[in-house]
DNA sequence: CGTCCTTATTCAAACGTTTGAATCTCTTGA
DNA sequence: TCAAGAGATTCAAACGTTTGAATAAGGACG
């Protein structure tokens, strides 16, 4: 009974119940013409198909109607707790559209990145979502993608002016509103731990802290400010803030607050100022930036701007799915950006400024 | 040049250089053969394949080899920060023998559980990693699976007694070694957070803490122990073990340590104490269990078990991959069960006993 | 009785590959 | 001159579906 494959085959199921193989096919795929067939050939088939455990095989199915029922979704690494909300935002979407996500995990590895883009090529998917970051330094592999006609967005970088449909957050708008919070809690020396380089965020996230600076009419000390070496690995911001802390400790410069990159980065910092015997929120505010996992459920919860990545990650499945339906109708697509807004969430890692100088031990 | 659906097919390649679809055929996928084709032929059609940017369809390529080249990883929910190491091990062993996984996230939804597992069958996955949890109550839709001849081997959880090859940490050997760790450090008041009831792990770590206790000639007071609800979203550990603290602090008994059932619950444990005013590690001692992101992260670091996520993922694709060659070869495969070793991680979240008794504060 | 619907089913081609067998063209040796 | 072999290429069938067109078997109607 069962084939030297392994697998049920419409042919089997024709034997089994004596129709040919188009009348199964029309029944159990549902087709149209189903209306035709007479309801007890209908039943008979339905009923073998269940007893053999027939499944139709998705390769032969998707050859024949050129149509692979899939969108790959491109992580740059999935161990960053930024990548799981907006997969399952993404997922959320195309489920009731019953395309399957094909989710890959590039590691960081440019080298992983473009194999993974390769197979996706190869396996036909009807779209791209990339989850993106400093991984794309070159993005010539975009042009493969772009040449096949295959839709492609991406999340978390603007690559507008490259002609791809992007989604991020507004940087600016949450550098600016993680400056304010700790402006109104009355902090004046503010060390700012700025992202690393190769990072498009940092700019722009630079660029609203300093914006939120000067509308309060305040200087960010540059001795205050410090730069995050390059991205190595997946906990490096961890010890980003970690090593800013011992050496700001350790030039005796006075400041009762921390604006650091992103959670992880804040996460460190708060070692690092422990460690020194110095206490969040009392001693010394911090506040971060992305809202993972880790920053909730640390002691105390850190404050930290939200960004709606699961909303993004909707979005973006939804752009997806509309350029391929409009790609049936031969519709351009225009390109699209969309500015997420960012939301402040309050924790314990931020109270007002203490009322003395005091913060290097 | 570009066909009407969009994609690149030997016959373009064919017709633009003047030679047959099999000859193409053999070149581009290095066939045996391919060392009779002129060298000069080859090199022509390398040159036009890549210039048209050409990708072999793995549809069509599936359909005729009768291989999918995938294999299935089915994740019971991807924002456990538990399966991430699963998964990378995974990627790591798939990689070089150039299989692809096909990652699917279950989002703990019996529902979208079922459906993927329809989708696993239809795409003819060669073989299926599930990383389990509870969501197994009812394993009915492995036999669906086994029936169709497809390898599978689940990891976090042991099947043996159902015929599937299983990997999972040591659980009591696990649940030993934190206890150990607690006792040696002093500590005789020992509250333990027991995990939910459906989870299989719940049952062999208590098992552990109490051969352990009873080793050291030490007992479990009953009224320290807390039994964690069962699962409703990923965050409710973290709410079990602050839900823990608060309870047991208003019930006024004393106790110096605290081992709780993972990494999330002792966040959350520690969360509890803080606000009320006890230290940790100084006033009590929290051990956790996985030794997943946010444990090493948060500020103290927790004192956790490790389980060797990683190395259990690799070996579950190697197993996978054999079970797919052996059975080329009609071998049949025994079912097979590791029992990885746990390890102890130290961080800062435990220290020895305090002198005087002192815990409520 | 022939024509024309309707209903139920089947034919056959196609999707893009792969591959065992076949073909064709030389060259070589007897 | 011819058979045999080697080298280069092609034929054609198959993988498991889907689907437009075809077929067959009844009726109903004029």
């Amino acid at each position: 009974m069962q084939r030297k494959s392994g697998h049920v085959t419409l042919l089997d199921i024709a034997r089994a119940c004596g129709y040919s193989v188009s009348t199964v096919s029309i029944v159990l795929s549902e087709a149209p013409l189903s209306q035709n067939v007479a309801a007890s050939t209908r039943e008979q088939i339905r009923k073998m198909a269940l007893h053999l455990g027939y499944h139709p095989d998705a390769y032969a199915r998707s050859l024949r109607r050129r149509r692979s029922q899939t969108i790959a979704v491109l992580a740059y690494d999935l161990s960053d707790p930024f990548c799981i909300p907006v997969v399952h935002g993404i997922q959320a979407s195309l489920q009731p559209a019953s395309y399957l996500p094909l989710l890959v995990d590039a590691q960081t590895q440019r080298k992983l990145f473009d194999n993974y883009l390769r197979m996706i090529l190869e396996r036909r998917a009807e779209g791209v979502i990339v989850i993106a970051s400093w991984i794309f330094q070159e993005t010539n592999l975009l042009d493969d993608i772009e040449k096949n006609q295959v839709p492609i967005v991406i999340v978390g970088r603007d690559l507008t002016k490259r002609n791809v449909s992007s989604l991020l957050v507004d940087n600016k708008a949450g550098g600016a509103l993680a400056m304010q919070h700790l402006i109104a809690l009355g902090h004046r020396r503010i060390a700012i731990v700025r992202g690393p380089e190769e990072l498009f965020d940092t700019e722009l996230r630079w660029a609203g802290v300093q914006r939120a600076a000067s509308e309060a009419g305040i200087t960010i000390d540059p001795k205050l400010v410090y730069q995050l070496p390059n991205i190595t690995d997946s906990t490096s911001g961890f010890e980003g803030g970690l090593h800013f802390a011992q050496e700001m400790l350790a030039s005796k410069r006075p400041f009762t607050a921390v604006l650091a990159f992103d959670d992880l980065t804040a996460l460190g910092v708060v070692r690092g100022l422990n460690s020194a015997g110095i206490r969040v929120p009392e001693d010394c505010s911090v506040v971060g930036f992305d809202d993972v996992l880790p920053a909730a459920v640390s002691t105390p919860g850190i404050t930290t701007v939200h960004q709606p990545l699961k909303e993004m990650g909707l979005l973006a499945a939804e752009w997806t799915l509309q350029a391929i339906n409009g790609r049936e109708q031969q519709k351009e697509r225009p390109v699209q950006l969309h500015n997420a807004q960012p939301e402040l969430i309050v924790r314990m890692s931020t109270a007002r400024a203490p009322a003395r100088r005091k913060s290097s031990p």
